[in-house]
DNA sequence: AAAAACGCCAACCGCCTGTTC
DNA sequence: GGAACAGGCGGTTGGCGTTTT
């Protein structure tokens, strides 16, 4: 589908957002609430598409946001959750409040992805034993290489993964191999781990944006 | 001091899904 | 049923500040 018929209409801004732009979306907002985004550039009398509105105000504008840097408990926990949920942003930041699902990308490429890469595990481990209170020596456990040498996994935690039985959302990542350590980790974990063989198949062709699962 | 390399992060792109007609 | 549209999401890019050489 492309570009939506928004983007195309009328000429729009693109790039940095001026302060006098973020005034005007702010008080629309406030006053009247975003409604329908595509119709929103026009009443707020932006010259940007309603797509770019909406970014702008989830990930930057909105009141409730936390901002700054992420606290050890906060990163522990996207490494958790990320272990189980793979690269579901959205997913990931419904669990950590007042940040985004584009603040949690961009500290996990910039931050986190590196440290697993280069195999650093005596500060993924600290990471996990401030999350869960454990001593060091006994989050290094569950931190470890999988069958894939090239790859390093974390296994998640039992309170992580409780908290992701009772969210309504949760579909576990099925390429995630490692969802199999959970096992040992939390016997009651109801869900099954191992994909697909078809479903690794067709990742490995290419992106699936979201695969499905059946229960 | 200047240039190059690096890192962070806001913003954009393109695809998918859900809804409406 | 399917076309058009809007919202949502993940991957990627580019600008800019900081650090290193």
């Amino acid at each position: 589908m492309g570009h939506h018929s928004c983007c195309n209409k009328q000429k729009v801004k693109r790039g940095l957002w001026s302060p006098e732009e973020d005034e005007k979306l702010i008080n629309h907002i406030t006053t009247y609430g975003h409604g329908c985004w595509s119709s929103i550039p026009t009443l707020a009398g932006l010259q940007r598409c309603g797509k770019r509105c909406r970014l702008r105000w989830i990930n930057y504008l909105r009141p409730d946001l936390k901002r700054g840097s992420f606290s050890p408990q906060e990163a522990a926990l996207i490494i958790e959750l990320h272990s189980i949920l793979g690269n579901r942003w959205a997913q990931i930041a419904k669990h950590l409040p007042g940040r985004t699902d584009n603040e949690v990308k961009n500290f996990w490429n910039s931050s986190i992805k590196k440290r697993f890469i280069t195999h650093d595990v005596p500060a993924l481990a600290s990471l996990v034993s401030v999350q869960n209170s454990i001593p060091p020596e006994e989050a290094a456990g569950f931190v470890s290489l999988n069958a894939n040498p090239n790859q390093l996994h974390l296994s998640p935690s039992a309170s992580v993964l409780q908290s992701l039985v009772h969210d309504a959302d949760f579909k576990p990542n099925p390429m995630l191999p490692l969802l199999s350590n959970a096992a040992s980790f939390d016997p009651s974990w109801p869900f099954p781990f191992v994909a697909p063989q078809h479903d690794l198949d067709h990742h490995q062709n290419k992106k699936i944006s979201r695969p499905k699962f059946e229960q």
